[in-house]
DNA sequence: ACGACACATGCAACAAGGTTGCAACAAAGA
DNA sequence: TCTTTGTTGCAACCTTGTTGCATGTGTCGT
């Protein structure tokens, strides 16, 4: 079930709610994002966006997302940043720990588990933390234990 | 103060516990590790040994520190791996959290704060955990706050 | 509805970090 | 000392992400 034009005024009314341009590549971005079930990596999202979009193009509207607040970015723990939609503006989005699963390389967002707060040493001050664990996800773990041949 | 053959003897004997050969490159990169208050990354440490050995040599150095055991592999938030020793064998290298400050980019491990534990969803396990704090270190604190001009 | 302007896009080139294949070399044991 | 097997150096390559610049387009004022 392909974007229909109503649907999209959805994502249309978020990006000019933060006084952004509403182009076809946010769009598309947000639309995206919205029915990811884990956060997503560019590729992966310049794959299931199939539809020509620049690579740059890409980089530059998941920027914008960060900066305008509308997404977060976080870093899986090999060398890839993946990308996610933050909450919708009612919800504080406190910061939530992520699952990376080591078989089929997806991000999970753990939103049910709050991230500890760091005892920093004295003079230290934290602005940020990232909280990953990395496993094997429900799904992998399943097909590996029925494939134990 | 550089390398005496009598202190490399530390080195060598850790590396022969792993049942790995005792190369100059492999003595150099533990030494180098030992001495080192935070964790480093593959450029840093190829800086800091002006010995000129390869970009690859050292590569699969890290590694191998990592696959032995004898060092382990951290990600700081900027897509690159940062690399320190594991506590010798006596120790429990329990998983401790990370600090990579904004400004100087050092990595410090966080030995005195435990990784708390991850109530992860019905399915899901975990194998490790990553904890990082972003934010600035003692150091650059003071020295911002010395510096407001 | 139209035009102007600022912002977004596409392209090409670049940069950093890391990996692979292969021939030459050297540590460890016989 | 000799052999073997693991390590090194080199060159080339890949992936992820960034920058500069000309062109295109969404939005706003008219």
């Amino acid at each position: 079930m392909p974007a229909s034009p109503a649907e999209a005024s959805t994502q249309i009314d978020r990006i000019h709610a933060v006084g952004a341009r509403a182009t076809p590549a946010r769009i598309a971005v947000l639309r995206l994002l919205e029915s990811a079930e884990s956060a997503l990596s560019h590729r992966e999202i310049e794959e299931a966006l199939a539809t020509g979009f620049d690579r740059v193009t890409l980089y530059r509207v998941l920027d914008w997302l960060v900066e305008s607040g509308l997404g977060h970015r976080i870093t899986d723990g090999e060398r890839v940043f993946r990308f996610s939609l933050a909450a919708p503006a009612n919800a504080s989005h406190a910061e939530h720990a992520h699952f990376r699963c080591e078989c089929c390389g997806k991000m999970f967002c753990l939103a049910d588990i709050p991230v500890p707060a760091p005892a920093l040493p004295a003079g230290f001050s934290g602005k940020a933390v990232e909280y990953c664990v990395t496993g094997q996800c429900a799904r992998c773990e399943t097909d590996v234990s029925s494939d134990e041949s």
